[in-house]
DNA sequence: AAACAAATGAAAATGATTATCATTATATAT
DNA sequence: ATATATAATGATAATCATTTTCATTTGTTT
């Protein structure tokens, strides 16, 4: 699954229409393992297309997040971050340690057995108590990190 | 705990000083129970004390956020949010079901004891293996809400 | 191929946040 | 206490990511 089949039945399904430069931004995505900023994806995009804009691909993110098919983050550095969702179970999913201090971000994605099960009826406990779909989630955990624990 | 005592002594023990504009934020942090934009706070000091301009709302906040007395949140709407941290345990701790149609925040305050065990448990196991002194956290589930499920 | 609506690019506008800088308040040393 | 040094503030301007606007192009449907 995913890649432009599957994309063009996603957006065909929520009345929209696969373009190239819809396209151009999902293949960055999928090459990508890293949350990239809106201007990093146009950076990457324009070498291929030179003609696609910034304001496109704003609008193209917002798009695929409200498709769900890709996760918008918030790491406090005034930008924000995005990434293709995949599934939840899926190799890129991971959890986030920030510091308070020097705003590093840490990935973790060794999770636990454990970890994975409590999530997974987490969400299905959820979706039922609140009537919402939930397509995927975000932890973060904030504190300090082992550098600027010396201070 | 907490009040103006602990909160100078906490501004002592990294260096600063606890002013009558960081007071008054504090205040007002204190006796709202939501999560307040940085104008929304820099409007009710405002009531109080005349002269306390934005600006150093931005920077109290910044501070606060960085001794960890402050949570600081994104939902996607453009400004920061903030919030006491209290203690994980506190009674403000909450997590987020975020819509990604319509962007509603709804905050879920109704844990089981399985969900507080597991997040204390996790973040004992993550301090350890990262050497991350963990503050708090925060868990937003992204989908769709009940309102958004007909389109 | 024509007609319609959706999507785009370029540029300007917006708006939250940050930097600047002269002034004021606070703490420390005398 | 008072002088001195340093931190914090307020007002304003600057920054910069994101949105909006609007004329033009593209994709879809008939």
């Amino acid at each position: 699954m995913m890649g432009p089949h599957w994309w063009y039945n996603r957006f065909r399904g929520w009345g929209y229409r696969l373009t190239i430069p819809r396209q151009a931004i999902l293949e960055i995505l999928s090459k990508s393992d890293k949350h990239l900023s809106a201007e990093e994806i146009y950076l990457e995009v324009h070498k291929e297309y030179l003609s696609i804009g910034l304001a496109t691909i704003y609008r193209t993110l917002e798009l695929l997040v409200q498709m769900g098919i890709v996760n918008k983050f918030d790491f406090g550095d005034g930008r924000a971050r995005y990434e293709l969702a995949e599934d939840s179970k899926g190799p890129k999913h991971h959890h986030h340690l920030i510091c308070n201090v020097c705003g590093r971000v840490i990935d973790y994605r060794d999770f636990s057995e454990e970890e994975k099960n409590f999530f997974e009826s987490l969400e299905r406990n959820l979706s039922q108590r609140y009537n919402f779909e939930i397509k995927n989630h975000q932890v973060m955990f904030y504190g300090i990190c082992d550098k600027c624990k010396g201070k």
